[in-house]
DNA sequence: TTGAAAGCGCTAACAA
DNA sequence: TTGTTAGCGCTTTCAA
C-alpha cells in the first residue's frame, strides 16, 4: 500500500546541496534564510526555490552552535494535574512560538535538591528557563542563572533571591478576598493551607489572615492540603468537624477548593454558598462549571505570560541579566460558592462578576 | 544583595578546557561522557573531576551534529483544555524522560493544512514526533516521515495511511457502553458527536450504533458538540428538548459528558444515574469527583505510553520504519452517572468498579 | 587505551 | 552584494 510514493531521503538536504543547486555560496543560502540579511532579491528567490525543491530546511541545532542561541526555553512543571498548568503552558506556547521560541518540558515532580534536575537542564542549551513549579527551589533557578540561563519563576517568588519572577499580587488577592466574605456577613472562618514550605501558600495565608485580624476577627482555623485533591479533601473533613465549624472557607487554590465543595456538600449537605461559603484562589476554566460555580480571586495569566515573554526577551536582548520581581493584580472573580455581599459587586469589561472592596485596603 | 557571590562565567566549559584542566586528549573527554567507550578509569576519573570543576556538561546540540540524534522528541497537540492530555503529556514525559528524551511541545490549534507547522517541525532535528492532536491531518504525518521523522500518531488513527499509531479500541468500548446501557433497561438512547470529520469520534459512535441495531433497537439521537464543552451544552440541551428525550446519553469524551452531566441536572433538573444515564470515554482523573462520578470508557494511557515508546525506540534503532496501528483495550469503568444493569459488574484489581458483558460481544 | 585529524551544518568576519 | 575562510563543540575513524 503506498509503498511506491515511499521517499527514502536518507539525510535531509544541508546548505550545501541547496547552494550547489542554486549555483550560489553557502553563505547565500544561510542569508537568504536571515531575516535582514544583504542578499540580492534575485539570489534570494533562486535560493529559496531550491531549497524548496529539495525540501531543506536549516538545521538549528548547527546554528545554535554558531549563534550561541537555540530557540528553545526549558519549562519546569510539577502538577499537571492542577488545571492551571495546561492553561498557562498552553499561552506560554503560543506567546513564545509568535517569537519564534520553542518550549521544552521537564516535568518535575516535587524534587528537592537542585542537582538531579540541573544536569539535564544544562546539557540543553537553553536560552532560557521557566520555573513554574512551586516545589522547585531557589537554589536550582540561581544555579541555572549562575551558568548563565536566564530564568524567570512563575507564581514562586523567593524575595531573597535575585531570580526574576512573575507573580500574581497573593497577599492583595487573599485580603480582598477576607473583606469579601467579612462584607457577606462572615465572622467564623477557615483557610486551607497549600504546603507551610511553599511561599505562595504562605502569602495567601498571611493576607487573608491579617485582614481578618485588622478587623477585629479571630484567626481563621487553618488545616493543610497539600495541594492535592484528597489532601484537601481531609482538611475540609477536618475543619467541618469541628464544635464550631466555620461558615466561610477559603481555599488556596482552586484545584483544593473542589475538594472542599465536593465534600462539604456530599459529605456534610452543606449547600455551598448558603449555609457554607468555599472560595478559591486561580480562577481555572473549569470554576465556572455550573456544578461548582467557584468564586475565586483570578490569575491574570495573559498578563503573566506577557510580562514572562517580556522579561525573557530582555534577558536575551540585553546585557545586563534581569532582576526584577513583578506582581500582576487579579480579579475576585464572584460566582455562586460563597454568600454574596450587598455592595461593591461590578461587572468588568469581559463579562464576568468581580468584587471590590468600597474603599481600598490597607 | 548578594552580588559578591555572582559568577559571570559568559562562556560554558567545553570538552577542550576539561581536557586541558585534565591534561588529556578532547577525545578522552568524549570518551568518558559516553557509555561504554573505552577508556582507563584512571582517565576517565581524572575527566569527571576536572568536569565537575568547571561545571562542564556536553553540549548536546553539538553532538546532535555529529550523531544526528538530538534526544530531543516532538509532541504536537492541540486541546490542553481536555483533562485527557495533561495526563498522557506527564507520562510520556515521564517515560521519555528514563529513556534519555525530552518533549518539546508543539500546540496547534486546529490547524488545517500541514504546511506551517511542518516547517517547524523539521527545522529541530527531532528524533520522532508524537501526534496527539486530533485535529492534525495524518498529511502532515505523512510529511514528516518522508521527511525521516519516524512518527506515532496518538487516539488519531488513519487506517489507510502507513503511520504508526497507538489507539484505544474506540469501537469495541462503544459497543461495550452501548451493552451495559441495554443491560441496564435503557431503550431510548443519545449520542453526543465530537467532529463529524474526526475518526476517533466516528470509530465510537459506529460501536455504539452497530451494537444497538444489532439488538434491535432503534439509531441513537445524535447531536454535534465539537469537543468542546459550549458545543456539548448546547448538544445536550438539543436532546433534551426532543418530545421523545432519550433515557441513556454516551458523550465521545468525559469533556463533554462534564458538560452534558451539569445541563441535565441544572437545567432540566435531572438526576444523572437515574433520571438520565450518562457515559463518557476517557476516564480522565475529575471523572472520579463526586459531583460527576462518571461511568466511562478508561483509556490505558499507561499502556498507550509504554507502546509509543517501545515504538519509537524501535523505529529508532532497527532499520525498516515501524508501520502498525495498535489497539489497546481500555475497561468500562463503572460509577454514579449512570442506572447499573444487575449483572456483569465486578472489581479490578486496582480496585475500580468494573463492567462486562457476559457473553463477548459479536 | 590514547591522541591527531577530519568533519557534522551552519554563520559571520573579512575581502573582493 | 557575494564568496572565501575559519570556526562553534562535539564525535569518531585511524594510527600509534
Amino acid at each position: 500500500m503506498g509503498a511506491a510514493r515511499r521517499k527514502p531521503r536518507r539525510r535531509p538536504a544541508t546548505s550545501h546541496d541547496v547552494a550547489r543547486a542554486a549555483g550560489v555560496s553557502r553563505s547565500a543560502v544561510s542569508r537568504s534564510f536571515t531575516e535582514g540579511a544583504s542578499v540580492a532579491a534575485a539570489t534570494r528567490k533562486k535560493v529559496l526555490l531550491a531549497a524548496r525543491a529539495l525540501n531543506y530546511r536549516p538545521n538549528l541545532f548547527a546554528r545554535s552552535l554558531k549563534t550561541s542561541r537555540s530557540n528553545i526555553l526549558g519549562i519546569a512543571l510539577s502538577a499537571l494535574d492542577n488545571q492551571y498548568y495546561p492553561d498557562l503552558v498552553q499561552r506560554l506556547s503560543e506567546q513564545f512560538a509568535k517569537a519564534g521560541y520553542r518550549l521544552l518540558l521537564f516535568v518535575t515532580h516535587g524534587i528537592a535538591g537542585p542537582d538531579p534536575i540541573l544536569d539535564e537542564l544544562l546539557k540543553y542549551r537553553l536560552d532560557a528557563l521557566i520555573l513554574a513549579s512551586s516545589t522547585v527551589s531557589s537554589a536550582l533557578a540561581e544555579a541555572c542563572r549562575d551558568a548563565g540561563v536566564p530564568v524567570v519563576m512563575l507564581n514562586n517568588i523567593d524575595p531573597a533571591s535575585d531570580v526574576a519572577s512573575v507573580a500574581t499580587t497573593n497577599e492583595a488577592g487573599a485580603q480582598t478576598i477576607a473583606s469579601f466574605l467579612l462584607a457577606a456577613g462572615h465572622r467564623r472562618f477557615g483557610f486551607i493551607a497549600g504546603l507551610d514550605s511553599e511561599l505562595t501558600s504562605y502569602e495567601r495565608e498571611s493576607g487573608f489572615t491579617s485582614q481578618l485580624l485588622k478587623s477585629g476577627m479571630a484567626a481563621p482555623d487553618r488545616a493543610v492540603g497539600h495541594f492535592s485533591f484528597e489532601g484537601a479533601a481531609n482538611a475540609t473533613r477536618t475543619l467541618l468537624k469541628r464544635k464550631q465549624r466555620p461558615d466561610a472557607i477559603f481555599c488556596v487554590n482552586d484545584h483544593m477548593a473542589f475538594a472542599t465543595l465536593q465534600i462539604a456538600r456530599c459529605e456534610f449537605g452543606l449547600e455551598p454558598g448558603k449555609d457554607l461559603s468555599v472560595v478559591g484562589f486561580d480562577n481555572v476554566p473549569i470554576a465556572e462549571w455550573p456544578f461548582f460555580g467557584l468564586t475565586t480571586y483570578s490569575q491574570p495569566n495573559g498578563q503573566i505570560v506577557a510580562r514572562t515573554v517580556a522579561l525573557i526577551h530582555q534577558a536575551l536582548h540585553q546585557q545586563q541579566p534581569v532582576t526584577l520581581h513583578e506582581r500582576l493584580r487579579g480579579e475576585l472573580v464572584v460566582r455562586s460558592s460563597a454568600r454574596r455581599p450587598t455592595t461593591g459587586i461590578f461587572t468588568t469589561t469581559d463579562g464576568q462578576t468581580a468584587w471590590r472592596p468600597d474603599k481600598p485596603l490597607g
